[in-house]
RNA sequence: GGGCGGUUACCCAAGUGGCCAAAGGGGACUGACUGUAAAUCAGUUGUCAGAAGACUUCGGAGGUUCGAAUCCUUCACCGCCCA
């Protein structure tokens, strides 16, 4: 791959808010690529992860995918774990402050995290560090010193913390400290490039620059990745918005996320998850728009693909099937949940204890609302002993075999 | 430290003694239509009960009252202004 090739890879899917930061950008990282190239030496490669919750989702992995195009480029990347950062909590793009875990969650959070990153990363060539490691060291007037380099208004200006402040909303003060401990991070790391979402642009861009700078480092680049929305395709991807996709959901579920989602998000999909080429996509894409393609098995090449990286080809084109029997000619799926059945057991019985509502109350709804059927046959009614063993069917894509 | 305001269901938010299981919006769920897409339409959205109804819920605890999300006391947390 020539270096005009690299560059337009590793720009894929990237997002600065502001064209001249990211030609500026471009140009910085186009600049290493050459040097790097000229020296031999690898290019530092850095994304940081606050290992704040255990469950993974594709939106956690779009980094991981621009630090994979750097390792298979030859260069040296290392997964950062935010062992101490994750003590502060990011304000980045939160209207609330996130609450503050214990050092037992944190270690605990990040083996299920790293272990999850290896689906996109390449194991051999990651190198695994916790950012406690050099912010465990600094005193208070070191943090002081890195104070310096920052003024209030700075932080003021920035988008959440404005936000917050316009609604009366609380601004802890441990919040400012995050943008500096990650800037050390960089500098602590003599980092060439940092990756990391839109939400990172102030802490890599402002923070991490500026603090490499002050102590006589080359600024970093910045790789700011955008945004993946969530399967409802506009909000991102997070999980107290519901809508997101797993990493550890089974190769089928995960399928069927991703073919709900909207087609006018198919592209950022294509673009910040997936293994394929600039050229590739634009290819595709275009196939779609000339009408040579329907939307529907655009996504579901999308879908599979997306699988198969997390699973495996084999998984990923067994779901694929699962998915054409299930949906599109509407026969039962091959596996589903087995319930012993109860002597005597009424219908809202077995729906509350195979686990498909959460109360006889939502049972009943959904019987009302003709969404329980049995070997496909509507259930009118919840009272009734249940009718004989069968495939039971709560809404559209719950399904227990009870035996 | 002083003054004022706030805390309501998954989220936002109305409600200031009975008509409140609590308006409205968002989200979610179901059905129709589809490509498990979008858009649209209809419905549901505390628990238990077939239904009438019963029970639990409005930051926590206690109280006044025939009756409290609504009044009082107290505790906790948050915001604003002043210092």
């Amino acid at each position: 791959m020539n270096i005009d090739e690299q560059v337009e890879l590793l720009m894929q899917g990237t997002e600065y808010g502001d064209e001249e930061l990211k030609k500026a950008m471009t140009a910085e990282l186009r600049a290493r690529l050459i040097e790097s190239e000229k020296t031999g030496r690898p290019l530092r490669v850095y994304c940081g992860y606050d290992p704040t919750s255990t469950d993974l989702h594709l939106g956690h992995t779009i980094s991981m995918r621009k630090l994979r195009q750097f390792q298979d480029l030859g260069h040296d990347v290392t997964f950062l774990i935010g062992s101490y950062t994750a003590l502060v909590g990011d304000p980045s793009d939160k209207n609330k402050a996130r609450p503050i875990l214990t050092e037992e969650q944190v270690a605990e959070n990040a083996k299920t995290y790293a272990e999850q990153a290896f689906r996109v990363l390449d194991r051999a060539k990651t190198k695994i560090r916790y950012n406690g490691e050099w912010l465990s060291e600094l005193s208070l007037v070191d943090l002081i010193r890195l104070g310096q380099n920052f003024t209030v208004q700075q932080f003021l200006a920035r988008e959440n913390f404005a936000r917050r402040l316009e609604k009366d909303e609380p601004i802890f003060l441990h919040e400012t400290f995050y943008a500096l401990m990650q800037g050390y991070d960089a500098v602590a790391q003599q980092t060439d490039v940092q990756v990391g979402g839109t939400d990172q642009l102030f802490n890599i861009i402002v923070a991490g620059r500026k603090l490499q700078e002050a102590m006589g480092q080359k600024p970093l680049v910045g790789v700011i990745t955008g945004i993946l929305p969530g399967t409802d395709g506009v909000q991102r991807m997070s999980k107290s918005t519901g809508n997101i996709v797993p990493i550890n959901t089974g190769a089928e579920d995960m399928y069927g996320k991703l073919m709900s989602v909207p087609d006018f998000a198919m592209e950022k999909y294509m673009r910040l998850v997936t293994r394929w080429s600039p050229r590739e996509i634009d290819a595709l894409l275009k196939e779609v728009e000339s009408g040579r393609v329907h939307p529907r098995d655009a996504k579901m090449k999308l879908a599979r693909e997306i699988v198969s990286i997390f699973y495996s080809d084999d998984e990923a084109r067994s779901a694929e099937e699962a998915f054409v029997r299930v949906f599109q000619q509407k026969e039962n799926p091959e596996d589903m949940p087995e319930f012993a059945l109860k002597a005597g057991a009424t219908v809202l019985d077995v729906l509350m204890e195979a686990g498909l509502v959460s109360s006889k109350s939502e049972a009943k709804r959904l019987i009302d609302q003709k969404g329980v059927r049995l070997d496909g046959d509507l259930l009118e009614r919840g009272d009734q002993v249940f009718p004989h063993p069968g495939v039971l069917q709560a809404g559209k894509r719950r399904f227990v075999r009870v035996k």
